[in-house]
RNA sequence: GCGCUCGUAGCUCAGUUGGAUAGAGCAUCGGACUUCUAAUCCGAGGGUCGUCCGUUCGAAUCGGACCGAGCGCGCCA
């Protein structure tokens, strides 16, 4: 029996006590799963939102309505009333049967649904300036987007996947002069090195490998025209390392969205125009500036600079004007801390756009603070001094950066100890995990070898299963829809790896208590068949998680 | 100064949107391999939920004040 078909039955209880009570309104159903075991598989606190309406105790209202709801649960096997008014349901073993054979034939279907009814959604994430390597905060965004993307889409959700390119604008210019200044230092050349230009090593490769393959023959174009041409061929050449590093930590973008075709499209100067129509626009000591603080921002902002050039804002909104016209109808980007006061003025400009105020949701994810042992790693755009994502993707691997970053809830700094992550490697959770489906494809295959079939389901005794450790792994797995709308609905996808840890406890549990190939031939298959259903949910959660599932370890 | 996020066991974190005696993992200590993988399991110790008020049947959770940490407050991106 499941949440619903008994919220259902209570609500009707409710219904009808509606004059014996003299309620005015009913209170919405709601059932939790108890974190003590002992107080059965659901519970209510019902009769305490009833009391205020009613002249009677919780306890008194809670006796009531049991009374009547054991005239109507058949599937339940003890309703009790506890501490001062709780309602305890402890269902039938039973009735938790029939979910294996469901989940065996649902495979990695199974735990999908559909709260998302289809809404074209995007998850914007990463999205780091294409003028150097990523850090270890875009790793974070990288493993968070994709699980969270992931999981949508099992929600029930059309999702896309998209990096926006910064590729417009003064940062890149400087990394042009950068690689254009390393350029000429490599071939001998005196040159003093631009003012804020990225001193980062990278560049020296980048000019070196310029270098190999056309030598000198860019000594002598023009340094606007030389700037030009190497801003293109860095610009590609970072751009393709860094969906490389993302593609090897299994991280698949669906759309790469370049900024400059905005510009080159004219949707910034249609935006600003759209806006200007709007009445959301006035001028200001030679700039154009958004009403963005009669939508609930500080002040208002600069759209169009002095000088006549748009600012990173314009574009941004021109960006997001695009989304909506791509027909996305929902909208979840992830930034990191550091853009969060830039989050008002984004809502704002959404609604000078007169976008439903859900369209545009915006995750903030507080920073990563890189450690190696107990000392921070200081990393600076000025020095170029820093270690690079795929630095650490090499050292610790993607299944452990995957799962450490996505199990920790985004709304908190994060400090991420190299040392640690290599050292600690054998007891990280991921390997908890991880083993347990690696110990049920080794059963699986012991039982192959042994010549014992995979039964059909219609063979298989399934009341055979009635002790407690594999009644609490059944329940577990039978909780897993469940579990992705939570995930779903609070964009949260830290929540799955607490499931996943539970999961794999329970079967960890089960494995000790219960043989599973054994002389009992129809217990045997009974097993077989909850071990299968175990691998089949494990499997799904690590691939929602990006981590593999290994057969053995 | 203002805004956002955080503060729970020695460490890393949960705590189902206000519920029952605040829970896991790591670390520490003590047990369990002749049997499908011991990267596992069982047990023990460990807490002023940052502090103080308030809201109510009931607060780690909501509100206010304060303390501490991080981030932000550009015609930068």
């Amino acid at each position: 029996m499941i949440k619903s078909e008994l919220a259902r039955v209570i609500l009707k209880v409710v219904e009808n006590l509606r004059d014996e009570l003299g309620l005015r309104d009913l209170p919405p159903i709601i059932l939790e799963r108890p974190k003590e075991k002992a107080h059965g598989d659901w519970s209510t606190n019902l009769a305490f939102l009833l009391s205020s309406q009613v002249k009677l105790t919780p306890q008194e209202i809670a006796t009531k309505l049991v009374s009547y709801l054991r005239k109507e649960l058949n599937q339940v096997d003890k309703i009790e009333v506890a501490g001062g008014g709780f309602i305890n349901f402890f269902l039938k073993p039973v009735s938790f049967l029939p979910f294996l054979p469901q989940i065996i034939k649902k495979g990695g279907r199974y735990g999908e649904i559909n709260i998302g009814q289809g809404i074209k959604t995007q998850v914007e994430f990463v999205s780091a300036n294409p003028v150097g390597p990523m850090h270890i905060g875009h790793g974070r965004w990288a493993a968070v987007g994709d699980s969270l993307a992931n999981i949508l889409e099992k929600a029930g959700f059309r999702v896309e996947r998209e990096f926006y390119i910064n590729d417009y604008g003064s940062q890149m210019d400087i990394f042009a002069k950068s690689v254009s200044a390393r350029y000429s230092e490599i071939l001998g050349e005196k040159v003093t090195f631009p003012e804020n230009g990225y001193q980062g090593a990278y560049i020296y490769e980048i000019a070196q490998e310029i270098v190999d393959k056309d030598g000198k023959k860019f000594l002598q174009v023009d340094p606007i025209k030389r700037e030009q041409i190497f801003k293109e061929r860095a610009y590609k050449q970072v751009l393709e390392h860094i969906r490389k590093t993302l593609e090897k930590m299994g991280v698949i973008f669906d759309v790469w969205f370049s900024e400059r075709t905005l510009h080159k499209k004219g949707k910034v100067k249609e935006t600003v125009n759209y806006l200007k129509a709007n009445g959301c626009v006035y001028e200001k000591d030679g700039a154009v500036w958004l009403r963005t603080s009669q939508f609930g921002d500080d002040k208002d902002r600069v759209l169009i600079r002095e000088n006549g050039e748009p600012t990173y804002f314009a574009s941004d909104i021109a960006y997001h004007k695009d989304k909506y016209e791509r027909g996305f109808q929902k909208v979840i980007d992830i930034w990191g801390a550091d853009h969060h006061g830039y989050v008002k003025r984004m809502k704002a400009a959404m609604k000078a756009l007169r976008y439903s105020d859900d369209f545009l949701e915006v995750i903030i994810g507080q920073m990563v603070n890189l450690l190696r042992g107990k000392d921070p790693v200081r990393m600076s755009k000025r020095t170029g001094e820093m270690v690079t994502l795929e630095e650490i993707l090499d050292e610790v691997g993607k299944d452990a950066l995957r799962y450490f970053f996505v199990s920790k809830n985004t709304d908190s700094a994060l400090d991420f100890d190299i040392e640690l992550a290599k050292k600690e490697s054998q007891e990280n959770p991921v390997y908890y995990v991880q083993y347990a489906h690696a110990r049920i494809c080794s059963i699986l295959k012991f039982a192959e070898e042994r010549g014992i079939k995979q039964p059909s389901l219609s063979q298989v005794n399934l009341s055979l299963l009635r002790k407690g450790e594999e009644l609490d792994l059944i329940k577990k797995l039978v909780e897993f829809p469940e579990i992705i709308e939570e995930c779903a609905l609070s964009r949260a996808p830290y929540k799955l790896t607490i499931y996943a840890q539970d999961l794999a406890a329970l079967f960890h549990i089960f494995y000790t208590q219960c043989r599973v190939v054994s002389e009992d031939e129809c217990l045997t298959k009974a097993r077989l068949l909850l071990v299968k259903a175990t691998q089949t949910v494990l499997k799904e959660v690590l691939r929602l998680l990006g981590v593999s599932a290994p057969e053995k370890m």
